[in-house]
DNA sequence: GTTATTATTGACAGATGGGTCAATATTGAT
DNA sequence: ATCAATATTGACCCATCTGTCAATAATAAC
């Protein structure tokens, strides 16, 4: 997962696999099949190892959905501006190879509007308690929080300078609080 | 450019690039020089065939600046909607090998910086002219819309609802108004 | 018109990519 | 302990990729 994650599916090469994974070439076929159906193991291992546990989990934490979201804001500004940053797998593959691998697309674009399905509910909830505007458009926010995030996770890859990472995540927080 | 646009660097090959141009081999080693210098002179020819005309010349319209953000936003629409959008070449580019290709990502990261430097212009000028708030963050403003940009161009490529591109859009408009 | 320079052609070299094969080692069941 | 099933090893195949070579065509200079 991290190879695809850092170097994308074209730059992951079986060789490069092995040497990670201690295993051979043919144990890795036997247990995979080809490379397509590894990296849609790996897409899934990310969703299960990353996105619930760092984003999931947060936003469904017992408590304040508020306060969740805004504990949400602050891990992106942590993961953004660290040094080994790598975007978000998802948006990485989308980026490199949607228009050529339709396949792809099809296993991908799900994952982002399950992450948009999740702030959408974390943001109901908010609104059911009060803690954002009644009026706020939580589909709408929660895309544009979705956005927001991919974005980062471009930018961020060639410029972590912690002053913009925080001035894109506050530009994002403010979301939450309407027009 | 099209091609390293639509399918990324590693999924163009110089055999497309010679079907494309309907040149031969030697022609464009002739050319250009190798691979990643051709590829030096899209990125070149993506700034002065895309990124001026479209955002530059939208943004230094004559006239009122904030209208001319605001124009920008309708362009989004339009352009992200598309069937044939394929988001941006340099944050294409950034998420499939800035973590492998550093000297890419040395050519890349000022493209992104340069945008973000024309929104910030542009908003300096309606918060002259009153048209933004005068304790709006303009340079935290002008980093944020350029997330959102990308974010929009990585998450649009495999969702284009007309719905979904409007409320990404009219977000990023929201950051104009302040908190 | 001749010649020197440049551009184009098609074939090809070297390296690397994904994927497979046959042989060997390992495991698990009886 | 034996044997069947599974997993691993290292070599290998074929396709593709970037980049180059030598030969030919076109252009420009005088």
């Amino acid at each position: 997962m991290a190879l695809f994650w850092r170097n994308g599916y074209a730059g992951t090469g079986i060789a490069d696999l092995e040497e990670a994974t201690g295993l051979g070439r043919q144990s890795l076929y036997g247990a995979f099949g080809d490379k397509r159906a590894l990296f849609e193991k790996v897409v899934e291992h990310y969703e299960n190892a990353v996105l619930r546990p760092g984003l999931l989990d947060v936003l469904e934490a017992p408590g304040s959905a508020r306060k969740n979201l805004e504990r949400m804001f602050e891990i992106w500004e942590q993961v953004a501006s660290s040094p080994d940053f790598n975007g978000c797998l998802v948006g990485n593959c989308v980026a490199e190879m949607s228009a050529r691998e339709p396949e792809v697309a099809e296993l991908l674009g799900p994952k982002l509007v399950m992450m948009e399905g999740w702030l959408r509910r974390t943001l109901e909830r908010a609104q059911r308690a009060g803690e954002v505007p009644k009026k706020l458009d939580v589909k709408a926010v929660a895309q544009a929080i979705l956005a927001m995030s991919q974005g980062l996770s471009v930018v961020a890859r060639v410029n972590r300078d912690k002053s913009f990472v925080r001035a894109v995540v506050s530009s994002a927080a403010r979301l939450l609080d309407g027009p």
